[in-house]
DNA sequence: GCAGATAGTATGTCAAACAGATGGATAGTC
DNA sequence: GACTATCCATCTGTTTGACATACTATCTGC
């Protein structure tokens, strides 16, 4: 227990400045956790998110609430087709604008929901485990700032602005996939 | 430069204290970017993170290098095909121990990471821009330390005890997949 | 009403991930 | 010195999931 070994040992591991590794690392350690939780649940991780934002009184349009959470409204239709055939939410036709669909938790989705919340509560603290509480607080605190200007805005537009500005040519050629070789 | 405005305008967005979904949000952020910049990378964002470990002096074996960048091995082999078809790493046979590869960056390779790492650079600083330089130092080292420990143990097995101490009884049985509806 | 736009749905294609088996190379044992 | 066990990289096949496209129902404007 009192030993870390990080993988082999490395002392000249510059990895560990890339930002875009750490985020990669932690994010796969929560998929993980979040999948052996919600192994049970229809749609895994997802289909908990679906069903938490349902839950949470805001009966939002579908669309929207596939946009925020970052799912393809393609894949949406089915993540609520099975949670709705797990009897945990409802489609519901907006009575405004009959073109949308709300979904709505049923009594079973809600207690469903505040269930697994107490599971995640667990695993989000096991992966902060390595931080003290106060940084538990102000890690929280900045991922969420993050998260919240990230997804008002588009990256990919400025991103693609850096490129044209400072890569113009392209050195390697895109290869269609990997070939099998003789 | 103001106003912030989260997408729908929304106060009762519970949502925001779901770690997961505020990790998803900037992961995908970064991948756009990084996708958008390395789309003339062979293999793109996880080109460039063998490309850069390649290029920084530790030449590790195939398979910890994978491991480490949470990349499954055989995807490794096609990673390192194109990157080695591309001319910017070489596989040579460890001479310690022969059944090792060790991944070293040409001049070439070299050259391209430096190069790519200052899109990088611009990319990160762009993700991060809604901190002010302090809180992204805090960031970055306090995400950086929950990465080194969350690679050295695997989460699942914890995970797995609060799922059989908490749930003893699975409510929604797992669906195959999504079936074509009649 | 009719044209255009939008939300959700259905379908097809393709890339990535995972599991298992194979071949080459090493280490330990007798 | 041969035999067994082990390990790494590679290959193969399967499956999951994401994306692009087209379609239907509905709303808005004229």
């Amino acid at each position: 227990m009192a030993e870390i070994t990080v993988a082999a040992g490395g002392p000249p591991d510059a990895l560990d400045a890339d930002l875009g590794w750490a985020l990669g690392v932690v994010f796969r350690a929560y998929v993980k956790s979040a999948n052996a939780l919600f192994h049970d649940l229809p749609g895994g991780p997802r289909g908990y998110q679906v069903l938490a934002a349902a839950a949470q009184e805001t009966p939002g349009r579908q669309g929207a609430l596939a946009q925020r959470l970052g799912i393809d409204k393609t894949v949406m239709t089915y993540l609520v087709d099975d949670l709705e055939a797990a009897g945990l939410v409802q489609r519901r036709p907006d009575p405004a604008d009959r073109r949308h669909k709300r979904i709505v938790a049923t009594d079973l989705g809600r207690a469903t929901w505040r269930r697994t919340q107490d599971l995640l509560d667990h695993a989000e603290e096991h992966i902060l485990a390595p931080l003290d509480p106060a940084d538990r607080t102000t890690f929280r605190d900045l991922l969420r700032r993050l998260a919240a200007r990230a997804q008002s805005l588009d990256p990919v537009a400025d991103t693609c602005q850096i490129v044209t500005d400072l890569a113009p040519d392209d050195p390697a050629p895109r290869r269609p996939r990997h070939a099998p070789r003789p």
